[in-house]
RNA sequence: AACCCCAUGGUGUAACGGUAGCACAACUGGUUUUGGUCCAGUUAGUCUAGGUUCGAAUCCUGGUGGGGUUGCCA
């Protein structure tokens, strides 16, 4: 009985129908009455300040996908008003990531600041209208006249001047014959205004702070609420969305416009932002962590940041799958991170390559092999992909597994190798546990097995089985790489919340760097190819990765329905 | 405290006055040369009290709980 459906565009993953969210609607039914003559213009508008991190990536999901599902456009805008920490390093990283994630803003790449002389005309309208006035209340007395939620605020002294008293004072703000901060000009709306931000707002302040873009040109500057539904106007933008702390702001951002009598203005709608569990993602804690060298770096693939998260190995097709499954609601939700780490499996499932490493050697001697023997075994590279190929396997007499795929006495339920049991290598042979050798502190140091040569490939010709199949690597052929295991940065679900310092509950043991054996094919991939190791996790080559030195990053591990088993 | 917004299984989301469904997570079982994948199944939900209606998750009122707003930040 739904109502309406859209076709899901390529990006978004897949070309199901799909039921519209309430935003979608919007559009739909402004689509359906011709509002904006059939025209759609989003914008995404980050302030250069930052990285972009995975909840960026959520609205960018939205005013792309808003665009590009009604055949409209999406502006990338640079909200450049407050030159105080922005650069355009940041610029830079934002176009990357946006068209990493799969969005193509073309030519639609634009900055708010190249708007400063056409929001400054606005103003002057605004003063002749009698609507702004410039106020020159020391900070003291701002904060005697706003008021608070409670209490109502006064009307400023400034309120009284005439219009080419403002006028002129404007004329001298934007000339730098005041100070920083002596006066600012406001709009004139309703000191009583339950709504502080509708209580004669600040639009233009004196700042003489070097802009990235424009220098020294201006000593004033818009501010947001001012700046913003221009932005928006100047642009053509239909559609304006935003998160749900700009609510409280609509009623300005329609001041301003219907105080300029803009024809056909742009609408804001807000949504909720992705909150996810285990991590932060305020731009000031992020920063912090960088600062205060807690990670690496912006990039660092423990950081919820898209540049992190492309390091970490998670595919953008992953992130608008994430970002399609929370959908778009006005409800503050708090989304799981095993949400995203299925939308990284299912979607690595079907994309990478499987080889075989080991991250925690122990040796396995087969003594009824011939010694210095080699032989090449077939290998599927992608059992989820037979257009993947295969690839040959070195096998020899000597050989590493995974100490966990071994137990001298072995618990209920384990099937992988233990003295006198059988198990198959994979794309191998079965072999069989003899010894165990132990060092004076009883810790296996080595596995002396024999094998089946009738098992050659994995199977027995008399139809025996075995429950286990583990890992290997030949002593001869293995080659050292690092691996680096990478774990949630944070302990705690929602770090930071209540009175907890959100330093505090970082993860102490959030990356783990071990020397893992692989095989050789591993090591000559190119930094940025995603891989599985079989049994073990999803593993991508990290840009550190020198000729004979590779590092791989843990992506994700795979499921282990194992472990958790253990014990029950 | 004033104003605004929100409330569906453990988590996220659907329902547009007419059978509460999907995904994740957890748990069973089947298949399997990855304890992966895949397949089948189980557990589990409309914050609360009234009202309107033949019928309410949905509409109305009160309550409760959560969030936002009191930068010359965005």
């Amino acid at each position: 009985k739904r109502k309406f459906f859209y076709i899901m565009p390529e990006t978004m993953g897949n070309t199901n129908n799909a039921p519209l969210d309430f935003i979608r609607e919007i559009v739909a039914e402004d689509l359906r009455n011709n509002k904006h003559g059939g025209k759609i213009v989003t914008r995404f508008p980050p302030e250069p300040n930052g990285y972009l991190h995975i909840g960026h990536a959520k609205a960018i999901c939205l005013d792309f996908g808003v665009a590009e599902e009604n055949g409209g456009v999406c502006h990338l805008r640079m909200d450049d008003t407050n030159p105080t920490k922005e650069n355009m390093e940041y610029v830079e990283s934002i176009i990357n990531d946006v068209k990493w994630l799969g969005f193509d803003p073309g030519d639609r790449i634009f900055f708010a600041s190249d708007y400063f002389e056409r929001m400054y005309e606005c103003a002057v309208t605004l003063i002749k209208k009698n609507l702004a006035y410039v106020c020159d209340l020391t900070s003291d007395e701002w904060d005697e006249y706003r008021g608070n939620l409670n209490l109502p605020g006064r009307e400023s002294p400034g309120r009284a001047r005439s219009v080419e008293e403002n006028l002129d004072l404007f004329t001298r703000m934007r000339n730098g014959e005041f100070e920083d901060g002596a006066m600012v000009l406001r709009a004139r709306i309703d000191m009583s205004s339950p709504n502080i931000h509708m209580r004669d707002p600040v639009i233009y302040r004196i700042r003489r702070i070097h802009h990235f873009r424009h220098g020294d040109k201006w000593c004033v500057y818009p501010m947001y609420d001012y700046a913003h539904p221009l932005e928006d106007a100047f642009e053509g933008v239909t559609h304006s969305f935003c998160t749900l702390e700009f609510e409280i702001h609509r009623p300005l951002y329609d001041w301003v416009l219907q105080s300029l009598d803009w024809p056909n203005p742009p609408v804001q709608t807000e949504f909720s932002r992705l909150n996810l569990t285990n991590t932060v993602m305020s731009k000031r804690k992020l920063l912090q962590l960088v600062k205060e060298h807690r990670v690496s770096g912006w990039d660092d693939p423990r950081m919820p940041t898209v540049s992190g998260m492309r390091r970490r190995g998670i595919p953008a097709a992953a992130i608008r799958k994430l970002c399609k499954t929370v959908g778009i609601t006005k409800f503050e939700a708090l989304t799981d991170l095993a949400l995203l780490e299925h939308c990284v499996r299912e979607e690595l499932n079907a994309s990478a390559p499987r080889f075989l490493a080991v991250l925690d050697p122990l040796k396995v001697t087969i003594t009824n092999y011939p010694a210095g023997g080699v032989e090449p075994l077939d290998a599927v590279n992608n059992p989820e992909d037979p257009s993947a190929g295969s690839r040959k396997l070195d096998f020899g007499p000597e050989l590493y597994i995974e100490r966990s795929d071994f137990m001298l006495e072995p618990v209920k339920g384990y099937f992988r190798l233990a003295p006198d049991r059988e198990v198959r290598l994979r794309y191998g042979y079965f072999i069989k546990c003899e010894e165990a050798v132990t060092d004076a502190a009883g810790n296996v140091v080595e596995l002396k097995c024999t094998y089946d040569p009738e098992t050659r490939g994995g199977s027995a010709p008399d139809g025996r089985k075995v429950k286990g199949t583990i890992h290997w690597v030949s002593a001869r052929a293995a080659v050292k790489a690092e691996a680096r295991l990478y774990d949630r940065l944070f302990t705690v679900e929602q770090p930071g919340a209540g009175d907890a310092d959100f330093l505090t509950e970082l993860n102490p043991d959030s990356t783990r760097v071990i020397e893992a054996l692989i095989e050789p094919a591993l090591a000559e991939l190119a930094p940025g190819s995603t891989v599985q190791f079989e049994r073990n996790g999803y593993y991508c080559v990290d840009p550190d990765t020198k000729p004979g030195k590779p590092v791989f990053n843990r992506t994700v591990t795979l499921k282990d329905s194992w472990t958790g088993k253990q014990g029950k």
